[in-house]
DNA sequence: TCCATTAAATTCATCCGTTCAATTTAAAGC
DNA sequence: GCTTTAAATTGAACGGATGAATTTAATGGA
């Protein structure tokens, strides 16, 4: 059985290849904190005060942080601490979610807060590049003029694009909104733009979004699932965002629920997609409901509308999305053991025709280890927080280059 | 959509919490490799040979380390590389593994070699913990008598446990050899034998054993499967086992692979355990196979043989059950993304009734996105290789522990 | 108003792990 | 036996982090 002769144990680093350094963790402190004196950074990070001079003087010196004004504990005695927080002009980013039918752009600054906001109605399906490029330059122009911006301003882009992304490689294997498949996406937006820019999946960026700004923030596992178009999910484990081990895993919404079952987009039988994303609810509906005609832009309320008036055919294709829907849920719950699911995205809109089958489904098909069942959130669609995703992304991606760089860049 | 005012980014600590010394990275290289020179640890850690020379000097004078007989390049010029290795001797470990049939041990030195073995027939279904003591005492009784060594020899002990572990707190929630639920096997072990011990579930320590003695050695990502009693799965991800957020996930067995499905004895309907266990087939072999009488020892054999003479109700039962693991295994493979899938187990002896279907399925229910298509491979059922995988177990604690001791023991 | 008190932030000598450069050691080749 | 080559070791030097002492900035009471 063995493949050597000599040794064991495994070959390849055991931790994550690189240490991070002091500096790292005193700015990412900041960061999470907003706010917060030099003191609590050192007794939350275990290092000493004096540690914490050295680094957040450098740290200001090459102007990616700031003593804020306010001064806080009039009440106690003793030099008050003096706040410190990330210089909000330091670095602005924009942050995309790439739609079938909006495009979403958020301006944030270093401090994450949202300097201005475009959507641009135009839809996607099978576009050339060109097009995307020039649906981003529109979007960018128009949110950098209400922010009283220009593209130098820009430190990065992140874009959240549906579809299998690999983000490591900036690389579509296949999108919905992509006329064609491998495109290296990231490259021809960095020629095009001349920004450095991020892609991801847009699922994962919501996470990620999630993870940064939302209810994530205080929990270290958690799932995030989307249906509109498709079917979508992310993945936080330890506060990280699950990248799976090609950068394109946590192919969720090609799951078989149901073996030999119904056709999906993707050639297969029997994904969960087929059973629960818009273009298999309305595949259903112009079966059985000649009430609800193809081509009209609003097929799906209409069919919603038949379901709540108590037409049975409409109430039975959601009743079984839902109960796949849960079944699906409750195998990647027992898997992956997330104390929360947040459950997003456009079809959310008829969340109470799923819910409570999704539930029903999710708690028969849990397995009971003694803890409480997982709970389970429903979030609005907000394109924007997804577009908040991008650009935390893209936040990140800065905050890296620039701390890393390290002295060259004071 | 904010859970704060103040900051973004995730709150926990983004990467290990511990960074690993230059002590222990240099102790993994010389375990990993066997026999290997101090440049060229050097070389592969990128550290100074300087740094090699102290580290190195301290750990042989702990006595954990020493200097090989063999002297290798007599063809080359120059001072020949003098190579390092564990000392044997440093310390000795059992690992067992508790099955329902048989319980292996195996006594293991600290370079991973095999000093005794013993397996002992003894069935254990829902047994209280004394009986479990008692032949845990026997075995170790026994092996060690056959490698000359004493109970106070041992530095740990690893047993893998089937069923659902905790391994941080040390707990068995559930397994079919114990007759009760929330079993604190380790403290109780502890106290019985008076020795360190570490508890994991069956499945995750074979993947440990891949992944330390194995295939897995030289692969980053892959997934061992078992199929026997139950259908149990360990993930390794990033060379390190995936032990789920709450230490026991990866509750493949109890994937939902047929909505409203067949009885499993989780209680739920349509588990892919419920199809493909060794309870599963025999008791759609009961139903239509007279042939294959209850009670006798070898019905699964009984079983397999009038598959192959040609019985058309029994390949039937395997063709649904090679069919259905092929889609769970496509979900799995889905998700992680692994480069290779193990299979492994007791009823793989009917492989060749299994492969086909399950090759097939595989192939049919997993996403093309560019890369090829996973490896599968067989590994016939070895108990004591999963013995070795608990022993790994017990060495990683031992030499986690030494190590981090530092001085104090020296 | 002034000074003691309290607590935050900073300074600086010191420590410790690591490295560089020089040196020693151990072999082969001629 | 001397030169060459390469591995291992030694010791000075470096740099990031720390502890102790000091400075700074506030409150509270005399």
């Amino acid at each position: 059985m063995d493949s050597e002769l000599l040794g064991y144990g495994p070959r390849g680093l055991q931790s994550s290849a690189r240490d991070e350094t002091a500096t790292e963790r005193v700015f990412q402190q900041i960061r999470a904190d907003g706010e917060t004196a030099r003191v609590d950074i050192a007794r939350d990070l275990g290092i000493s005060p004096a540690t914490v001079t050295t680094i957040t003087a450098d740290l200001m010196a090459r102007g990616l942080i700031e003593e804020t004004a306010a001064r806080t504990n009039a009440t106690v005695r003793g030099r008050p601490r003096v706040a410190l927080q990330l210089r909000a002009q330091a670095h602005v980013v924009a942050g995309l979610k790439l739609g079938d039918k909006v495009t979403t752009l958020v301006l944030l600054d270093f401090q994450g807060r949202q300097l201005a906001e475009t959507a641009l109605r135009q839809p996607l399906h099978f576009a050339d590049t060109n097009t995307i490029v020039q649906l981003i330059s529109k979007a960018l122009d128009q949110a950098l003029a209400q922010a009283g911006l220009s593209r130098a301003d820009l430190s990065a882009i992140g874009i959240g694009v549906p579809g299998f992304v690999d983000a490591q490689l900036g690389l579509v294997h296949w999108s919905p909104i992509l006329d064609r498949r491998m495109v290296p996406l990231r490259a021809l937006l960095e020629d095009a733009l001349d920004c450095p820019i991020a892609i991801d999946n847009d699922a994962n960026l919501l996470a990620l979004a999630e993870l940064w700004f939302g209810v994530g923030r205080s929990i270290r596992d958690f799932i995030v699932v989307t249906i509109e178009q498709g079917v979508g999910m992310g993945v936080v484990i330890g506060n990280q965002l699950y990248q799976g081990t090609r950068g394109c895993g946590m192919e969720f919404g090609h799951m078989k629920v149901q073996p030999e079952g119904a056709l999906c987009r993707c050639g297969q039988r029997g994904c969960l997609e087929a059973y629960v994303a818009d273009y298999a609810l309305l595949r259903e509906a112009e079966m059985a409901l000649p009430l609800v005609p193809a081509g009209s832009p609003d097929r799906l309320e209409k069919l919603f509308g038949e379901a709540k008036a108590g037409n049975l055919a409409a109430q039975s294709i959601f009743r079984r999305a839902g109960k796949l829907f849960g079944i699906g849920l409750a195998n990647i719950v027992n898997i992956f053991d997330p104390e929360l699911v947040i459950l997003s995205g456009e079809q959310l809109r008829y969340d109470y025709l799923y819910s409570r089958e999704v539930r029903e489904m999710m708690e028969m098909n849990s397995l009971e280890l003694g803890h409480p069942p997982v709970e389970l959130r429903l979030h609005k669609w907000e394109d924007q927080l997804w577009a908040k995703g991008a650009a935390a992304f893209a936040l990140d991606r800065v905050s890296r280059r620039v701390l890393v760089g390290g002295a060259q860049n004071a």
